[in-house]
RNA sequence: GACCCUAUCAUCUAGCGGUUAGGAUACGACCCUCUCAAGGUCGGUACACGAGUUCAAAUCUCGUUAGGGUCGCCA
């Protein structure tokens, strides 16, 4: 390539690689420190399985005591959206991944090796470029949309493997003479690779996570450089990740076959190459078959799904744990009350497989076990918070009424292994509490009734008798042994066994009657524990309701 | 189509030549119990198929089949 054209290429004045070099030197490292980064583009929207990777990235890093960062990769500019950064910082905080350098939720630059966002970084991918293309390394390209189109179609037609190589790769042997018309002509241009791989050769990658991959060469001439000057992801990757000294990318598994390209550029730029590991895609069930969640036919493949249901954080980032690392389990069983970030992940034993099904069973079971490790206050909190954005008067109830509600979600809470795991996310609780306010509580004497073959005076006579005898400061077992007395004196047993035994001397058992007190007070025949209810509800409102 | 990856209960998986194939979720039963939830006990269901190698195969090899991923001036 001679000067001429390399000026034309590059009118501008660019850094020079020393320059570069100087500016990000490589991470002073101890042993085994892994520097590991979050790339996402900036579409506005955040995969679970973005999600993911970072968790799994940031794992890696922080666990050796090395360093992970957020880059932004907005190198595709038509999908770029106006505060996009801001969701991507946000989504990731909110599960307690903070990147010790990159870009904040507003947009600034944090970090030695700023900036952190490819835009910002043209210059430096140019500078290599034009390194390569002085070396004979790359070259431009000058082949429209179209003729890329109608090439693919015939290599489809004619069986052959699609892209831009040997004898398809057509810019690949103009003489210099001819690129130099083209230029002069105006004609656009791209810069291509000029790969050096032999598809017919083999190389053995070492993926982390996969083990050993035996995969053909690339001999694809990639694009390097966009019309647009900008970088593609490719090209971007193997500039970014060698001057930000990344020493592990971990990464979704639709990279997995790039690895022999990504190599190469590593290899053509005179560069270590980083080790990689590719996480198996999250999937989802389709009509008996299995697919990648998708984001545009799955709602939850968006991070905001689970936010709108109320998961709480912890709850994802414990199934995702579970999910790369099945022994999580096992571990939070010994480790009850440690924090799920102090897991030792295990990247050794990374599960194998194809891609999992996101399982929502599992996460619910796994959900209802987070939000029962709970204090009630912090129930309350992280529910506030949530109903703020999502259900705005349930979140004036919940302010209105805090005393009040740290008591209902204190019934059978933090008692141990028997503590009640009846929400599984936030959206649950409005609905389950409802009958603790006396607009939102209703019942249906007559049903029930029906249901336990009692005429409503009947009904009405037990409430009352009880109400008659109801003290507030009646301890669980006086407080059962006058249900029992009331049980008795209406011809039902007052314990189970005895009526199990002889079920056709009595109308019918103490649950019967328990039920009916259950129906006055909570207006459903299923609840937390009777007696502990009424406690919170407080006397003035228990009696009320006995009323009738 | 080509190239890769994967194949153990419904689901997530443990297993790395000799196991009654283990766990979790889900499901069912029983116990506990004032209902529900929880808890306890128990239960059913799995090595895709076919060849090898071996005294011995879920485990190693090959093939078949199935599923997934990738083949862009998207990342």
């Amino acid at each position: 390539m001679t000067p001429e054209i390399i000026a034309k290429i590059f009118p501008n004045e660019l850094p020079s690689i020393e320059e570069i070099e100087k500016k990000y030197p490589p991470r002073a490292l101890q042993p085994g420190q892994k520097v590991t980064r979050v790339a996402p583009s900036p579409t506005g929207f955040m995969h679970v399985g973005s999600l993911y990777a970072a968790l799994v990235s940031e794992r890696a890093a922080h666990q050796s005591g090395g360093v992970f960062y957020l880059r932004v990769e907005d190198t595709d500019q038509k999908r770029k959206v106006e505060g996009a950064v801001e969701v991507i910082c946000k989504s990731l905080a909110r599960y307690g991944i903070v990147a010790d350098e990159g870009v904040n939720e507003n947009n600034q630059d944090y970090g030695p090796y700023a900036p952190y966002t490819q835009s910002e970084r043209k210059e430096i991918y140019q500078a290599y470029a034009k390194k390569l293309l002085t070396e004979g390394l790359a070259y431009p390209c000058f082949c429209g949309a179209e003729e890329l189109d109608l090439m693919r179609k015939i290599q489809e037609k004619q069986g052959q493997r699609p892209g831009y190589y040997g004898k398809y790769a057509h810019c690949r042997p103009l003489t210099d003479a001819q690129i130099l018309e083209n230029l002069n002509a105006g004609k656009p241009w791209i810069l291509r690779f000029k790969s050096m791989g032999d598809n017919n050769k083999r190389m053995l990658i070492k993926d982390l996570l996969k083990g050993d991959v035996n995969m053909p060469e690339n001999d694809l001439d990639i694009v390097i450089l966009k019309s647009d000057g900008l970088p593609t992801y490719h090209f971007a990757h193997a500039v970014d990740d060698h001057l930000m000294g990344t020493t592990h990318v971990l990464r979704g598994d639709e990279w997995l076959s790039s690895v022999p390209l990504h190599i190469q550029l590593f290899v053509a730029l005179g560069w270590k190459a980083p080790k990689y590991g590719h996480i198996a895609p999250l999937q989802k069930s389709d009509n008996g078959n299995k697919r990648k969640l998708s984001k545009r036919y799955d709602p939850e493949a968006n991070i905001t799904y689970f936010w709108e249901k109320g998961y709480p954080e912890t709850a994802l980032i414990e199934y995702l744990l579970n999910l790369i690392n099945a022994s999580f389990e096992d571990w939070r069983r010994t480790n009850p009350d440690k924090d799920a970030f102090d897991f030792p992940l295990n990247f050794n034993k990374v599960s194998n497989s194809a891609g999992a099904l996101f399982d929502f069973q599992k996460l619910n079971s796994i959900s209802k076990e987070v939000i029962a490790r709970m204090t009630a206050d912090e129930v309350y909190q992280a529910l506030s918070a949530w109903a703020k954005t999502y259900n705005p008067a349930f979140a004036d109830r919940l302010s209105a009424n805090r005393d009040y509600y740290l008591h209902i979600l204190n019934i059978e809470r933090n008692i141990g292994k028997k503590s009640r795991k009846d929400f599984i996310k936030w959206s649950d609780i409005e609905a389950d509490t409802a009958y603790f306010f006396d607009d939102t509580f209703t019942r249906d004497l007559e049903s029930f009734a029906k249901e336990i073959n009692l005429s409503v005076e009947e009904l009405k006579a037990v409430a009352a008798e009880f109400k008659a005898v109801y003290r507030a400061e009646d301890d669980k077992n006086t407080w059962f042994e006058k249900i029992k007395v009331i049980a008795e004196k209406h011809g039902f047993a007052s314990d189970m066994k005895s009526y199990r035994e002889t079920p056709e001397k009595f109308k019918g058992s103490i649950s019967d009657i328990s039920n009916v007190l259950r129906i006055f007070i909570t207006g459903r025949t299923q609840s937390p524990d009777l007696h502990a209810i009424m406690q919170v509800m407080g006397t003035n409102r228990v009696l009320s309701r006995l009323e009738a």
